[in-house]
DNA sequence: ATTTGCATGTCGACT
DNA sequence: AGTCGACGTGCAAAT
């Protein structure tokens, strides 16, 4: 089994393994993890996973480009700045996994379609008519996602947030609006927290209700 | 080797599932995966993915207390507001994961590391000596990491990160500072970005250089 | 149940 | 390489 194992890592192909083993982390953070039984992840492109019995996320992990090297019971994972060690007692299955797809997935309802709604029924969510209408509209501090100059030159911003707006969408909107003169700000969403929504209007913004139906 | 699928599902045990199909994904966003070979992971809380050749995170999940069923060739995953369906067209392996541990990591160099060190360290971080040192000092607009107060009643409210601060740190740390009378601004975190500097600056706040070393 | 902010966030885009 | 923001962010803690 440590045999395969040793070959695969060698071939740098793609496998999962079930074992049992403890995991030390040092890098970004420091983690340890307990001997138990867990299904490890090695892709191809240098990744490596370690899955617990439950939650999506992995235990522990490292990024495309890691490098991955075994020396007898031992499995290590290299990064620029992170070190995986995987101690291995016991190793129940290994495989390869052939012909692994590398699809991606086409994904829709996200922000960029929120934005596209908005900019093309404008008059549905806005009281104001507006000549110009930018996207991605460059600041100091970063783009906007949308801005539109009426014919008194207001600008009128327009942060849009996929789901509910909170209040750290609201202070990146103001963070725009300082660096835009003669603006009102805008914050568009399907909905917002109570919060959030009185934060917003303290600070003298409008909310703007947009979701994807229809 | 379907009849093996269809009885872990129903047992609701931890499998792991290699196999040709597609996935169709809707809920919060909506999604397609076309065919190809994809390795899927159930765990026994409920949470499914689906991993493809590279990257760490999975193509498509759904998160724990998802309800996996199973009818000829079709996998399905509801939960409350999102619904996966897998079709398989063809099933390579199929293993259930026994005794399958799901121990936690014990995690050191976190956010509250860092405050615990500049709260016990204070004189070596801070050029004036407070009296009162209050961790998750409550405000309007949640709770601040450290305030300080020192002898004039003047708050040393500091915001503290455990990697290198961006811009949005600075917008968070002046959403308290907001609201909070006579205080003076602080980032503390290992390194700062440019721009996320200059920021910080313009607002009259300060850096404080914090790391994990010694 | 809602809201908030951390995270070894990951990932992609752009400079 | 550095910086920034979206993400079906996931996740836990606090309210």
């Amino acid at each position: 089994m440590l045999e395969l194992l040793t070959e695969y890592v060698k071939n740098n192909t793609s496998f999962i393994l079930y074992c049992d083993c403890n995991v030390k982390y040092d890098g970004r953070a420091s983690s340890i993890l307990d001997y138990g039984n867990y299904l490890i992840i090695y892709k191809a492109d240098g990744s490596l996973q370690i899955h617990a019995s439950n939650k999506i996320s992995p235990r522990n992990y490292q990024g495309a480009k890691s490098l991955l090297s075994i020396d007898d019971n031992q499995i290590t994972s290299i990064n620029k700045l992170e070190k995986i060690i995987i101690l291995l007692r016991n190793v129940y299955f290994v495989f390869q996994l052939r012909d692994w797809s590398n699809n991606e997935i086409t994904i829709t309802k996200t922000e960029k379609d929120l934005v596209d709604k908005l900019c093309l029924n404008w008059n549905e969510y806005m009281n104001i008519a507006c000549d110009n209408i930018v996207r991605e509209y460059k600041t100091d501090h970063g783009p906007v996602d949308i801005v539109g100059l009426d014919r008194k030159n207001i600008k009128h911003v327009i942060e849009v947030k996929r789901r509910k707006a909170t209040i750290k969408d609201v202070t990146q909107l103001r963070k725009y609006l300082e660096c835009i003169d003669d603006s009102i700000g805008y914050l568009a969403a399907p909905s917002i927290s109570t919060k959030a929504k009185s934060y917003l209007y303290q600070h003298e913004c409008n909310y703007i209700n947009i979701d994807f139906e229809s």
